[in-house]
Formats: structure tokens, sequence, C-alpha cells
DNA sequence: AAACCGGGGCC
DNA sequence: GGCCCAGGTTT
């Protein structure tokens, strides 16, 4: 066994975490929390973990589940094509697999939502599969242990840091082995400040040793980002505010979000004619901007005041009261602007 | 403001 | 099979 993998488990057994709700070798509740750990840190998974586990205990009873009810139990942690996928996932495990995970990690990556990192995970700490994984925390301990240049984005560097996490492999004990990595990456080797002085590998890292701890790994080449812009209709009765179910494709795909508007279209004949409405008043708001990774969108808001919560009988399209907007799954910005809405402060300059 | 992130989807 | 994208948080 490498001297490596020796050394994180011994780290692991003294230093690493051991009481995370899902460290279990039960398939799908390592799935659940692989899942919504790639995109959120361990403290913000704690307590949604728990509540989904709660409502959905088991993969029958998620796969069995409208996606709508998926969808409002994630709501908030964002990244709602990962809950969808969730639930396809799901299903397909109940009707291709029996309602059993498979343990070779091949087949769990042609599940919807896993890839080969996670499909790695999952037979690891379910099965005792040996297989590695390669997350953003392993790639971060691997550049700097063994003085990997270049960005971990590109193929061939990819391709070298696969080839190093399966070389590296431990013949037993996967489990802690793959626990060990997650966890140095997340409380020692850490992005910004790692905490070198307690780190297990200090003696053999060549990053340490060379005084690039702050260079690996190579970072991202940055790329310009675009801007685009897009007018939103808040129409407003009875409390209420209409939504609309947006395309599945694309930005915000599938979210509930407000309508938008044609660009050169005039707000109360288009929301007239479109939805049958009776409107009163139309109240341009202030504009903000929201950054994405990729591009800057500007969205600007008008409010439409319209005569009652009628005439909206098409699928994708409905009322939501305003005081529960919590229980929608919503775009972050949409939600930051009905926010302000329903607290009557948008109307001011940022 | 910029960096980060594992998988999906498009070419 | 390679390249680019999404969307919220951390730094």
């Amino acid at each position: 066994m490498s001297t490596f993998a020796k050394t994180l488990i011994a780290w692991q057994r003294e230093h690493g975490r051991h009481d995370l709700p899902w460290q279990t070798n039960d398939a799908y509740r390592v799935w659940l929390s692989e899942i919504m750990l790639q995109q959120t840190q361990v403290d913000t998974v704690i307590p949604y973990y728990a509540r989904f586990l709660a409502r959905f205990p088991d993969l029958p009873s998620l796969a069995a589940a409208p996606v709508e009810d998926v969808l409002t139990l994630w709501s908030g942690l964002g990244y709602y094509a990962r809950a969808r996928n969730l639930h396809k996932c799901a299903q397909t495990l109940m009707t291709r697999h029996g309602g059993v995970f498979p343990a070779d990690p091949a087949l769990l990556a042609e599940l919807p939502g896993i890839g080969r990192s996670t499909a790695a995970a999952i037979s690891a700490f379910a099965y005792g599969t040996r297989a590695a994984i390669l997350d953003g925390n392993v790639k971060r301990v691997l550049a700097r242990a063994f003085g990997i240049e270049g960005f971990p984005g590109t193929k061939p560097i990819e391709n070298r840091l696969w080839e190093l996490a399966d070389s590296l492999l431990p013949a037993t004990n996967v489990d802690v082995y793959t626990q060990a990595q997650m966890d140095l990456g997340a409380t020692v080797c850490t992005r910004g400040r790692p905490a070198c002085a307690r780190c297990p590998l200090a003696d053999v890292c060549v990053a340490l040793r060379d005084g690039r701890v702050a260079e690996l790994p190579t970072r991202r080449p940055k790329k310009e980002t675009r801007e685009r812009s897009g007018r939103f209709a808040a129409i407003l009765a009875d409390g209420a505010v209409l939504l609309e179910r947006r395309p599945p494709s694309g930005i915000w795909g599938g979210l509930l979000s407000l309508p938008e508007l044609p660009e050169d279209a005039d707000t109360a004949d288009w929301v007239a004619s479109r939805y049958g409405l009776d409107v009163h008043k139309v109240t341009p708001l202030a504009s903000f901007r929201h950054v994405f990774t990729h591009f800057t969108l500007t969205l600007e808001p008008e409010s439409v005041e319209v005569g009652a919560t009628t005439g909206c009988a098409e699928p994708g399209i409905l009322w939501h009261r305003l005081d529960q907007l919590d229980a929608a799954a919503l775009p972050a910005p949409i939600r930051k602007l009905l926010e302000q809405l329903v607290r009557r402060d948008l109307f001011s300059e940022p």
C-alpha cells in the first residue's frame, strides 16, 4: 500500500470527521448526501439532508413522489437540475435495477446526476468497492502534494490526476481512505489558508517544500463575461403573484419564474392579451444586476397590478401567494426581487 | 469581484 | 469524445 494512503488512513482515524449523519453503508443515504454535497458545504447540507430523509426515507418513497415535492424540499439549496436528476435517478433505479444501487461504479455512473467521481464515492462508502474519487478536494490535495502544474479542468491534467488517484488507492479500507481525502481537503488542505502545520502530508508535500501552496492547484484561466438583460413582470393581485414555468432547457430551465416580457412589448397590452387579465397599473421598478459565472444579467422588473387572480388555467401558469415564497423553487434573483417587493423597498434605488 | 465546482448537454 | 455551461457560496 502507498505511504500516501497509509498516512491518510491513520490521519482519518485520529483527526477525520466521524459523526456526519450520512456516514453509513446505506447506498441511498450515501447517494443522497453525495448529490447534496456536490453543490453545498457540509453545514448547509445537514438540515436539508435531515428534512429530505424524513420525508423520503428510502428509494421507493422518493421515486413515487411527484417531482414538485422533491423540488419543494430542495427549495433554497439551488441547482434544481440536480434535484430533478435525483428524482429521475430514483425512478430509474426502481424500474431498471430492482430498487438496488449497483455496486459497480461504471453502472452507477450511467445514472442521471452521477458521474465518475460520485459513482466511486457511493460504491466505496456503501459497498467498499475499490474506486478512486476525484472531486475538488482531492484535486487540490493531489496537485499540492505531488506538485502538479496546470489547470485541472483541462483534459491532460485531469487524466493525470485520475491516474494518480487510481495508483494511490489502498487495497483495503477504501471507505476510510476516501473519507480521509474529503476531510483533509475540507479541513486542512483548504483553498484559502491551508493549515500545513497540522497536515499529515507536510513532510512529503511538493508544494509546501517549494513554497507553491498558494499557486497550486493552478487556477482556471479567466474569461470575459457577457452582458444580458431581461424584462420581468411581477403581475400582482390579491396578495399573490403570477408565476410561469420556464422552458425545460436554458437559463432557469424548468423553474417557476416571473414572466419574461418580450424586448419591445408594451407591458399592459402584452399582459392583457397573453393572460386575459384586466390591467390596472404598470410601475417600472429599479433594475438590478445578477452575476452568473459566465454572464451578467440585468433584470428590469415591472410591477403589474391586475383586477383579480383569474384567467390563468393554462398548465405551467399559476398564482402563488406572496406570503409563501419560501415554498416555491424560484431562481435566486427572482426570489430576491419578490422578497424586496413584499417588503415594499424596491421603489428606492439600491 | 473573482474563484470554485461535478455533471449534463451540445457539437 | 471534447468543450462549454449552470447558479449559488466562499474568499
